[in-house]
DNA sequence: TTTCGTTATTTCTACAAAGATATAACGACC
DNA sequence: GGTCGTTATATCTTTGTAGAAATAACGAAA
């Protein structure tokens, strides 16, 4: 029942990222959560990227995949205007985190159960 | 509680690998499985690399990695012989082999129950 | 002693992914 | 009309990873 007596680094740990996948091309995941979750506090692809040390080009990439695969965006955007712009999460995209957390909690909760297995 | 109905191609899909990691290194995880059916298999890292679509470069890190992070070797090899040597799936090896089917069977029966979700 | 297929290891090459850079367009505000 | 910070996009460069290739060592069997 337990492995963990196996092995030399006695903390061995579960891990596993959750992903909601379409046709191949990834949908959500941890860090289009975390994307969005800065883009809801900052109002700004621009400013969220920054916040998270990702560059403008793969947060856009990220936000153009879920929206292409979005019957409505996930994200509106504006270009111009007085702070220059801004993206802005929808109803829709705020279903998707909404439940995306959900989701997780559940998992973590799984992989927790399951970690304990591994000690003793 | 469902999601689907927000995106276009129907038959989204959750996805995640498991893996069981210690210090950071990675321990055992769906490739690694794989790679000691094939070595039991076939008696040899040479061939069950092959089987595989693996290099040997590839397979013999992954068996490193695992050796050198266990107490006792999960496989062990012998150069020379008639047959030019091989490889042997230890009874640690087993042991492990067997704690993660049955983990990732139970891992399989979480995600098709949240599969169950996404839809409708 | 030669042959053979394997393990074990290093080095080189190629390619894909990531990042950096550059640039255009936009529109409210002054 | 000029300014500003943003979105949007293309292109170039860098880097990291994977794989290919080469080589040595090994030991039973012929």
């Amino acid at each position: 029942m337990s492995i963990s007596h196996l092995f030399k680094n006695a903390p061995l740990q579960l891990k596993a990222i959750l992903r909601i996948v379409g046709e191949e091309e990834p949908i959500f995941g941890p860090g289009r959560l975390q994307l969005l979750e800065n883009i809801e506090k900052t109002g700004s692809i621009n400013q969220a990227a920054k916040n998270m040390g990702m560059s403008y080009k793969k947060a856009w990439q990220m936000i153009s995949s879920m929206n292409t695969q979005a019957e409505k965006p996930l994200i509106t955007t504006q270009t111009g205007g007085n702070s220059g712009g801004g993206a802005v999460v929808t109803d829709e995209g705020h279903e998707v985190m909404r439940y995306y957390q959900g989701l997780q909690k559940r998992f973590q909760a799984f992989l927790e159960e399951e970690s304990k297995n591994l000690h003793v």
